[in-house]
DNA sequence: CCCAATTTGTTCGTATGTATC
DNA sequence: AGATACATACGAACAAATTGG
């Protein structure tokens, strides 16, 4: 189940890492899935003519990627384990913590993606579904009073968006867009953008929000994707805002920026 | 160096996953860049109070995370280290698996990614960067007479876009465009797409990516992002056709699609 | 509720491999 | 070449968790 590791690198592997990877290949020449159970450590040992220690390694090495899951006892053993979002999610997290990006960045992707989702979404959602997006919405109809809850509300608009992307078809553009909402609001909280009240971001996204569930209503394709990239502008114009204030008052008290 | 894993699970981990992520977040706390090494595996056993053995599988975690490197001998020790791109690309390249996307689900985002890409890039490059740009191009200057220098072609061609990704300033934009670059040659290879001569694909190709290298050259943005949208509908077109052309040949013989 | 069987999880001691000086 | 410092691997014993009787 793991697509074959094309390796332009010719490094020696160390010997869990063989087995892993023998492991895996294992795994996909046979078209084992999901909740397959993998033989059991002492027949691994057998199997490889390893050592128990190397064969853990091995299989920590497969737990880490989220291909597999172990549990102990009768009937228990190591299973063969779909990737969840989550653990992708944080995978991927880790390799843009070293690419420190920005803003800009962020919403360059942003600008292109989340209104080609409106625009594929318009007139394909039910009752129920828009009634779900018009529930999140609620919990930002007031203005922020303290910054706790300016905070609160920004992830709450976040989730909104991460909620109409689980509605995509399309498990890629799911995916990224969900990633993108959560680095967005990790970078929100670890750089404490939103410290004060920004009740221009919060009026123009209510408005934003309300005229979009009227189109994806209405099955209006082109007014969703319209309204989306001009939210999407924005929110970044706002954000770029806030990002400037930010520095110019944390910076010189030694904080991370 | 991880982002802070955010847990909504809250199952227990095992041993050596508590020590990987509480390694992690020692790492971070102390601001540790990749090349900074880690206590050796005598001192993080006396550090964490476990055996080797637990210690051990804990650094495979990290090490399968791309999150550290080790070496043996002396002046070795365990490794901070930057996430690569490859290595991400294979993790997230697990998760896909699992979701079983269509042709469609990856043009959809190609079709609005790449457009954006050769928007931003316009003007920005260098006569190096153009040159290097024309240079692969050459690789696929004659129509493709077998199947196998088809495919090599139809490879050249990803590989043309993968390049373009990497003169972006965008880490974000430039990863996720390789990445579905490499993914769309895997699904090309496993589906055995291409198998047949594709002339048109071929011709289109070819054409698109000349006009689009005068639109870098000139600066002209808008030009240069029309044409890889019409170049991205037409790829889209044409693979679509090669599917189903594919599913008739193999699917009757029992072959997997 | 406890006991027994099964399977992973952890420990320790020792030995081997590898790169640096 | 040899000594040193480090990760790597082995093996046997013991511990913990889970399931079923």
């Amino acid at each position: 189940m793991p697509p074959a590791t094309t390796r332009s690198t010719p490094e020696r592997l160390s010997r869990p890492q063989q087995v892993a990877e023998a492991i895996k290949s294992w795994v996909v020449a046979n078209g084992w899935s999901p909740g397959h159970r993998l033989p059991s450590e002492t027949a691994l040992i057998e199997r490889f003519g390893m050592a128990k220690g190397t064969i853990r390694e091995a299989i920590r090495i497969l737990e880490a990627q989220g291909l597999v899951k172990s549990r102990t006892g009768p009937g228990g053993g190591v299973f063969v384990h779909s990737v969840s979002e989550e653990r992708a999610t944080a995978l991927l997290g880790n390799y843009f913590y070293f690419q420190n990006l920005t803003i800009d960045d962020v919403y360059q992707i942003r600008a292109v993606l989340e209104p080609e989702l409106a625009a594929s979404l318009a007139g394909q959602l039910s009752e129920r579904q828009l009634a779900a997006l018009e529930d999140v919405m609620t919990s930002y109809r007031e203005p922020a009073g303290t910054p706790e809850e300016e905070r609160a509300q920004h992830l709450a608009s976040l989730r909104f968006h991460a909620l109409l992307a689980e509605m995509s078809g399309n498990p890629l553009l799911r995916f990224l867009i969900r990633f993108i909402a959560n680095m967005l609001a990790d970078i929100t909280v670890s750089r404490r953008l939103y410290a004060q009240p920004n009740r221009e971001l919060w009026a123009s996204g209510l408005d934003y929000q309300s005229r979009l569930l009227a189109a994806l209503r209405s099955g209006d394709s082109d007014a969703a994707r319209q309204i989306l990239a001009d939210h999407m502008h924005n929110a970044h114009r706002l954000m770029r805002v806030q990002e400037t204030v930010l520095n110019q008052r944390f910076l010189p008290e030694g904080d991370i920026i």
